[in-house]
RNA sequence: GCUCGGAUGGUGGAAUGGUAGACACGCAAGACUUAAAAUCUUGUAGCCAUUGAGGCUGUGCGGGUUCAAGUCCCGCUCCGAGUACCA
């Protein structure tokens, strides 16, 4: 019998349904293991074989600690909102619910010819009404809570408002978007509007006038990490900045506790790096400088130090200030100055790295010198960052020295030594000078001396700073979970959480209305039953994401997101598998999300993913073939340089180690029906070149192709063999046949001459030490993530019973079973075929016996100053005067000591003996 | 600019400070075959030798620590990824 792979595949794929083999229970008599996939958005052109790598990985372990007694959740399911099924359905007028699910039906189809191990009983797709519902829930949840900074912990707005009823604002400390200071009769007198406007500067989701990106072309609004230079990540088009009134998440308020997170999770150091970075903590004070008609002009800073430097202020041209501050004799400019860098776009700012600004005509006042200082307004300055405006110390930071040096203003230096003539001196290190009371001090003295200076003259305060801002919560497109909140006299109010899932409304077209709301502003009777006009934005992205883990404990639940009985034994993501283009997005949103669940009771654990593995990208090859310009004659590779040629890509598809099939080619395009080809010895050579995965450069693989041609185990076994499975690469084909034929080894241990061959009686020793070295390097391997060599200690295994011709069933039995996480399918088959009744997971994974590793003698390299001479063979038990004497007494030793003798020997037992002359 | 990775044969890549190049691809030679494919065997870092002979040089570059460095330390070069008027 051979091995046909594709008999065996479909008949366990069959069983492992049949049998729902992998459905998972919270079984409290094992271990937990939570081995989560980040789930895919299910785009319209299918799988391509990149896209398996990760989930190759993590079924690899599922089924490993599976195989360890552990009760293992391993899900599947789909991020199913999303901006290219909404364009499809603009284009097509096919309704987005319908491609999404045609969509969906092919990714299932592709992936289990895989031979995943999910368990699909608990899939979840994000615009499904009873998953989304409790998306809608959360944001409810998080209207009606504010987060207390004292508490550091989400509480209740209605404790808020009755601690304003009873003492104002005095005594709290709750994250806020505008700092507010009133009393409680002044609380008490305000309208129940009043009350609500200032509730929303606490809320954690909440309506606010925010600089958006606005994407023109999509009709949206994009969180930050949807933009990348300026242009939409999604089709790249160009994104400006415009103030609107959205819904925004207070990501802001759990910065600290983001920050805090990232020590405790075992995730890669550039990631954690990539999330510190994003949050963006930096620590320094804010200074009150008060400009010259008494207006307070607060300004951050990481370096107090450098105030005796101050020679002029900056402010954000959106800033508040701008207004107050301009002068009757410089309003023309400054209006003509505000006009020009408004109609910038986010991209021409970042691409316009010229010096610009205007004089406002004001000055402030130096807090300690008194002197005046002039205030410009520069698109240099972000309003969204700090307080929008600067105290600017030209000698000591590069942009605030650009900007004198173009407008030739003063600068003053403030450190012993340092040289400012061509740049400004950065760096924080030196002796003060020029600055008063901190003159002779180090930069690092300074710092907090002249905070504490600041505070105690009551100019500031010492203030931590986050670089994190709200996530932007609106998009204003249709395919997305419908806001829970309708408007009552145009305030907002969120539905009764019993009226949950407020379902997405069916509308005529996929485009904004008329008059330029969004979709939903097209549905029929878009209200609730007395006739309040429901929420006409819907939730971005990553709202479904952002707690789909949790929903897998408990997928069926309607009576809440997961139930605290699966959640308190599921917990948190033992082993979260993914790519690390999601850093500074879902990971940072579902991260909130969790501790806002926590503050709520509803998640146990903090940190949502405890492991994180980002696999790599797998990169497309490309192929090409060279046409002689002008001719419809093609030259093969090495003989292209004696004609001028065009390289023309050709489909992967139709080349085979880099041969080109040349009859395929013909019939590809019917350009090329004609083509002739100059070969050489025989053949036509392609060209190759590393390029992105996509469909106009011909290098898409798809798995199917694979799996058809060499089953599903040898498509999983390659990809793990390409490279470490962290390491990003390129897909190449070339190879593949390798680990198919390690397959076929194995299969031939088992069957001789068409027939299942095994014997049973004692192992040889060979053999035993054969398969426990396999055992230990296996195991060793899958903790931690190297399954490239684990392939390589396979092959090795299987190279060695096929040397000993063992036929062993003790042997073939574990070797079965350590397969099986890889090869599922011809391991389940193997299994099986020794008379196993039980499926190859529940067979226990076997323990290595050191006992078998150990050798009778070993080799050791003999070195003489560290150069390795020769090779002898000690037995095991050699003691050190025997091996110094079997060493020296060898022909070549007296040779290489050049008769002088020894000064030292060193011996590293069973490995190498130096002898150090 | 800053942060984090990386650099090893023709290729993908192995190597707890201890015989560098495992394993695989490719290539070459051989066996089987009328032939091809498939399969199997052998060889395969470079250089100089040799045919019972071995030696030298080698992990991007330059130093250092060590009996011993691809691995650790210092200084560069190049490549990749992320991020950026963040005060």
């Amino acid at each position: 019998m051979d091995y046909n792979f594709r008999e065996i595949e479909k008949r366990w794929q069959k069983f492992w349904i049949d049998h729902q083999t992998y459905k998972v229970t919270e079984d409290r008599s094992k271990p937990k293991f939570y081995v989560l996939d980040m789930f895919p958005y299910p785009s319209g052109a299918g799988l391509h074989v990149g896209h398996p790598l990760g989930y190759i990985a993590s079924d690899i372990f599922s089924r490993y600690k599976r195989s360890q007694g552990f009760n293992v959740l391993h899900p599947m399911g789909y991020d199913a909102y999303g901006l290219p099924a909404e364009q499809y359905a603009i284009q097509t007028g096919q309704h987005p619910a319908v491609t999404t699910e045609n969509n969906i039906r092919r990714y299932r189809e592709q992936l289990d010819k895989i031979g995943f191990s999910f368990d699909w009983s608990r899939e979840v797709r994000t615009c499904d009404p009873a998953y989304y519902k409790w998306t809608q829930w959360a944001f409810i949840r998080m209207f009606h809570s504010c987060y207390c900074n004292q508490a550091q912990q989400a509480r209740p707005v209605t404790e808020l408002v009755e601690a304003f009823s009873r003492q104002g604002t005095a005594g709290l400390d709750v994250a806020c978007s505008e700092p507010m200071e009133f009393t409680a009769e002044e609380w008490n007198a305000k309208s129940e509007r009043e009350q609500q406007e200032i509730l929303m500067n606490y809320r954690i989701a909440y309506l606010g006038d925010t600089v958006v990106n606005w994407c023109a072309q999509l009709g949206t609004v994009l969180a930050n990490d949807e933009v990348s230079d300026g242009l939409s990540i999604r089709g790249g088009h160009p994104v400006e900045q415009k103030k609107m009134r959205q819904w925004c998440l207070r990501v802001s308020a759990y910065a600290q506790r983001l920050l805090d997170g990232l020590e405790n999770i075992d995730w890669t150091d550039s990631l954690k790096e990539t999330q510190r970075n994003w949050i963006g903590r930096s620590e320094g004070a804010v200074i009150r400088f008060t400009t010259s008609r008494g207006i307070p002009f607060d300004i951050f800073t990481t370096r107090a130090d450098t105030i005796f430097g101050v020679t002029f202020m900056v402010l954000a041209p959106e800033s508040e200030l701008v207004q107050q501050l301009t002068t009757a004799e410089q309003r023309a400019a400054v209006d003509d100055y505000i006009e020009k860098t408004g109609k910038k776009t986010e991209r021409e700012r970042i691409a316009d790295k010229s010096v610009s600004g205007v004089f406002s005509g004001s000055y402030a006042a130096h807090p300690f010198t008194g002197e005046p200082l002039p205030v410009w307004i520069s698109d240099y300055v972000l309003a969204g960052y700090g307080t929008g405006a600067i105290m600017a110390v030209p000698a000591h930071d590069s942009r605030d020295y650009a900007f004198a040096r173009h407008f030739d203003l003063p600068v003053i230096p403030l450190i012993e030594g340092c040289n400012i003539s061509e740049e400004s001196f950065d760096a924080k290190e030196g002796i003060m000078i020029n600055s008063g009371f901190l003159n002779g001090m180090t930069v690092k003295e300074a710092i907090p001396a002249a905070i504490n200076e600041v505070e105690k003259r009551r100019l500031g305060y010492r203030k931590v700073n986050f670089r994190l801002r709200d996530a932007i919560f609106s998009r204003q497109r249709y395919w997305g979970e419908p806001f829970p909140v309708c408007y009552r006299d145009g305030m907002p109010c969120t539905l009764d959480e019993s009226d949950l899932p407020l379902e997405l409304p069916e509308v005529d077209k996929y485009l904004p209305t008329e008059t330029g709301e969004p979709p939903l502003g097209r549905a029929a009777n878009w209200q609730t039953p007395e006739g309040c006009p429901l929420e006409l934005n819907t939730m971005p992205g990553f709202a479904g994401s952002s707690a789909y883990y949790l929903r897998y404990m408990d997928p069926q639940n309607s009576k809440a997101l997961v139930s605290e009985d699966a959640d308190n034994y599921w917990r948190s993501v033992d082993l979260y598998v993914g790519g690390t283009e999601h850093a500074t997005g879902h990971l940072v949103y579902s991260r909130f999300w969790n501790k806002f669940l926590v503050d709520l009771g509803v998640s146990c654990e903090e940190e949502p993913f405890k492991k994180l593995v980002n696999q790599g990208m797998i990169q497309g090859r490309s192929n090409f073939v060279y046409r002689i310009k002008g001719t419809n004659r093609f030259v093969s590779l090495h003989l292209k340089d004696a004609y001028e040629v065009t390289p023309i890509h050709a489909d992967v598809n139709i080349v085979h180690n880099d041969i080109l099939d040349i009859d395929a080619f013909r019939n590809w395009n019917p350009e090329y029906r004609t083509a002739e080809f100059i070969l050489e010895d025989g053949r036509y050579i392609c060209g190759w070149a590393i390029e992105k995965m996509s469909k106009s450069m011909y290098n898409v693989v798809n798995p199917d192709d694979i799996v058809e041609k060499y089953g599903a185990d040898t498509l999983r076994l390659y990809e793990m063999f390409l490279g470490p499975l962290e390491q990003s690469k390129p897909w190449d084909t070339n190879g593949i046949d390798g680990v198919h034929r390690f397959l076929r080894k194995v299969w031939n241990l088992f069957y001789k001459e068409g027939r299942l061959s095994v014997t049973d009686g004692e192992p040889s020793k060979d053999e035993l030490k054969s398969l426990h070295k396999l055992i230990k390097k296996v195991s060793f391997d899958i903790e931690h993530f190297s399954f490239n060599t684990s392939v390589s200690a396979f092959m090795i295994c299987a190279n060695e019973l096929t040397a000993l011709k063992c036929s062993r069933r003790a042997i073939l039995s574990d070797l079965t079973v350590c397969l099986s996480p890889f090869a599922p399918h011809v391991a389940e088959e193997l299994w099986h075929a020794l008379g196993n009744t039980a499926t190859v997971c529940d067979a226990g994974w076997p323990a290595w016996n050191e006992e078998y590793l150990r050798e009778d003698t070993f080799p050791c390299a003999i070195s003489f100053n560290g150069k390795s001479r020769f090779v002898l063979e000690f037995p095991a038990d050699a003691t050190r005067p025997e091996i110094e004497k079997a060493v020296l007494s060898h022909p070549s030793s007296q040779k290489w000591l050049g008769g002088k003798s020894p000064k030292k020997i060193i011996i590293v037992p069973k490995k190498i003996v130096n002898v150090v002359i």
